[in-house]
DNA sequence: TGTTAGCACTCAGTAGCTTGGAGTGCTAAC
DNA sequence: GTTAGCACTCCAAGCTACTGAGTGCTAACA
C-alpha cells in the first residue's frame, strides 16, 4: 500500500492532536481540520490503512487512533529534513544572562542550563559533565597547606582542575618542595595517563630522592584526576516533570523513571552508547523502544552533543513522553548548541 | 485522665504495629499480644480513653486506630530518653571502606554516606555539604595556565578549596605575578570577608600597581569562595523510597515531595531553621506538623549534626513516613556520627 | 472510483447496588 | 475491673446497567 500525501496528513494530525490531548484520537476529531475536510467515514477508511501499514493503533476495539513507534519515527524524520531549511522560530531561550557572564565554573553553567531547559520545555534533562577524550596533564601544582597538609592542584588540558589534599608525615622545605614541583611538571607535562608508565615512575621516584613516597601518591592523585574526566559527573534537572505525563506515571513506572534519573550510572552508560554514531553537532532522536534504558521505554530522548572548545565535550539530552513536542524540543536545543557554541568557540574578540 | 503504664503499652503496641503494616490497628491484634492478654473489650475501652487524650484517632468510624502526630511525639520522647542509657544493637554500618580511606574529597564522601544511609534505611536522606561559619582566608595561589588563563586557588579555613579560572588580557611576567601573590597573601591572610573592607582593598590596588584591575577579579574571585562557602550545596539520596510508602505518594503528593527534593534550595532554609536550637551532636525529631517544609507535613525527619573538625559542620537529615522506624533511625544516625568523629576529630595518630 | 450516510456493534468508564468483613461502642453479666 | 454479646458503621470488592465515543461495514451517491 502506498503511503500517499492525505494519508500522511491524517496521520501527522493524528500524532499532533495526540500530542496536545494524550486521549487517542477519533476519525470525527480529524475530519474537522481544515486540510482535511472530508466525512468521518472516508477518514476512518484511511485510518484502517494506516493501521494496516503498522503506523497508528487502537488501544482497545472501540478507541480512537494513537501513534506507534514507527509512526513517530516518520514523523520526526519529515520534521528534521525540514529542519535543516527552516530556521528556528521560537524565541531564543533565556540563556543571555548565564552565557554573557564570566564562565568560570563550567559545571554551575551546566546544572543551570539543564534546568532553564527543563522548565522551558516541561521534560526533563540530563547534561553529561564536560568530557575530554585522552586528555593530557597540563600542569601541577603543589603548596604546603599547614604542618601536615599538601595541597595538589592537577590541571588538565581543557582547564579542568581538580585538588587534592594529602595527609603527609612531615612539612617539607619549601625549597624542596620548589624543585620536586619543578621535577614532576619537567616530566609529566603533556602526558595522557597512558604515557605515564612504570618506568618513567620508577625513574621519577629515583630522582625525587627522599621523596619517592610522596611522589607516588601525588601520581596517585593525578590518575583520580583522570579517572575524574573518565566518570564525567552527570546532571538532571526536571525530573517531577514526568508526573505531567499520566501515560509515564501509571503504576509503578513513576518510581522506577525517577530511580533511574537518581542512579545516574545506568544513564552514563547509556548516554554513552546513544550518540557514538551521530557526526559532530548532531541531534538525535531516540523513541520509545529506541531507548537504550530499560524504564525509559515508554519514552523519548533527543540528545545534542555540546563542545566547549579544546575538544572538550559533552551531552545535552531531554526525555519526554512519546508524545513529546518533538519540534520545539529540536528547536530549543538547536538554540542551545548555537548559543553555547558562539560562546565558546570564539573565544571573546 | 492519667495515662497508666497498660495504656502505655497499649499506645506504643499501636504505633510498632502501624509501623509494620501501615494498616489501622484493632483491639483483636493488640489483644493477641504476649503482653497485653487482655480481651479486645478491655483494649477497647483503653483505646477509647487513648483515643480522647488525642493520642490515637480512627480514620474512620469502623477502622481500627492510627497515631497522632501527638502519640508518636510521647513514643519518640520516650525512646530518646532510653536511648541515652543504651547502646545500639544495631550492626554499624559498612562505612568503614568509606572512611578508612583517605578522604581528600569531602563532598563525594558526604555524597556516597547518604547513599549508604538512605539504602539501609529506606528512607530518603538529605546532607548539607560542609559549611563553616565566618570562615576566613588561609591562602591564595596564583600561576598562569596559558596566553590568558590565569588560575586562581582559594583556600579557606577548614580547607575548603575552591579554583577559578580568569580570563586576562596579556600573560604576566612570573616574577611579577610572584610579587602579586605574595602582596595579597601578605595582607589578606587570616582575614573573613567582613575584614576586607574598601579601604584595604584600594590600599591593595594602589600597591598593585599595573595590575589593579587584577587585583579587583581576584578579589572578586575570592569573594564568590566565601559566598560558596555561605550557601552551601545540599545532596540528596534514595528519593525515590518515598514510592515504598503509599501514605505519601496518593494523589499528587508523590510529586511535590520529589520536586522539594529536586529544588534544594527550600530544603536548605529549612534545615537551617530546623537544628539552630539543638545542642551539639543532639539527634532531633521532627513530627509531621513540625517539619517546617509544607510539603512534608505528612513526613517525619530526623536530623543530626556532623561536624569535620576545625569547626567545619553540616546536617544530616532522614525523610520518611510519619510511622518511620524512629528507633533504628535514630540509632543508625549515632553510629554514623560516631564513626565520622572517630575519623576526623582525632586526625590519625 | 472515490466519497458519504446510516446502522449495528464493541468496549471503557461510571454510577448504583449488594454483600462481606473488620472493627467499634455499649450494655449487662461475671 | 474484666468480659461476652450484640447492634451498628463503614470500607472495599464485586456485580449490573447504562452511556458515550468510536469503529467497521454496506449501500447509495456523484
Amino acid at each position: 500500500m502506498e503511503l500517499d500525501s492525505r494519508k500522511k496528513a491524517i496521520l501527522y494530525a493524528i500524532i499532533e492532536n495526540y500530542q496536545e490531548t494524550g486521549e487517542p484520537v477519533g476519525s470525527r476529531t480529524i475530519s474537522k481540520l481544515d486540510n482535511l475536510k472530508f466525512s468521518p467515514a472516508t477518514i476512518r477508511n484511511e485510518m484502517a490503512d494506516l493501521e494496516e501499514m503498522g503506523l497508528i493503533v487502537q488501544p482497545h476495539t472501540s478507541a480512537g487512533r494513537i501513534p506507534t513507534d514507527k509512526g513517530y519515527r516518520l514523523y520526526v524524520d519529515r520534521m528534521l529534513e525540514e529542519q535543516k531549511a527552516r530556521n528556528s522560530e521560537l524565541p531564543a531561550l533565556p540563556m543571555n544572562d548565564l552565557l554573557s557572564r564570566r564562565i568560570d565554573r563550567v559545571e554551575e553553567l551546566l546544572v543551570k542550563m539543564a534546568q532553564i531547559l527543563a522548565t522551558n520545555t516541561n521534560y526533563t534533562t540530563m547534561v553529561t559533565g564536560p568530557h575530554y577524550r585522552k586528555n593530557k596533564l597540563k600542569f601541577l601544582q603543589l603548596s604546603s597547606l599547614e604542618e601536615e597538609k599538601l595541597l595538589v592542584v592537577v590541571v588538565l588540558e581543557g582547564n579542568i582542575v581538580k585538588n587534592h589534599i594529602l595527609t603527609i608525615d612531615e612539612k617539607p622545605d619549601p625549597q624542596e618542595l620548589l624543585n620536586l614541583s619543578f621535577l614532576l611538571n619537567n616530566k609529566l607535562n603533556g602526558l595522557s595517563l597512558e604515557d605515564i608508565n612504570l618506568g618513567l615512575i620508577s625513574a621519577l621516584k629515583e630522582e625525587a630522592g627522599n621523596f619517592s613516597d610522596l611522589v607516588s601518591r601525588i601520581l596517585d592523585a593525578v590518575a583520580e584526576t583522570f579517572a575524574q574526566d573518565e566518570s564525567y559527573p552527570i546532571y538532571t534537572s526536571g525530573a517531577p516533570n514526568i508526573f505531567r505525563y499520566p501515560e509515564l506515571t501509571g503504576g509503578d513506572r513513576a518510581s522506577e523513571l525517577i530511580s533511574t534519573l537518581e542512579e545516574k550510572k545506568e544513564l552514563g552508560t547509556a548516554i554513552g552508547q546513544l550518540s557514538e554514531g551521530g557526526s559532530k553537532q548532531d541531534i538525535q532522536v531516540f523513541i520509545g523502544d529506541e531507548v537504550p534504558v530499560d524504564s525509559m521505554k515508554d519514552c523519548s530522548v533527543v540528545t545534542a552533543t555540546y563542545s566547549l572548545g579544546e575538544g572538550v565535550q559533552g551531552k545535552i539530552g531531554i526525555i519526554g513522553p512519546k508524545r513529546m513536542n518533538y519540534q520545539k524540543v529540536v528547536d530549543t536545543l538547536k538554540d542551545t548548541m548555537n548559543q553555547l557554541d558562539k560562546v565558546f568557540t570564539k573565544p571573546e574578540e
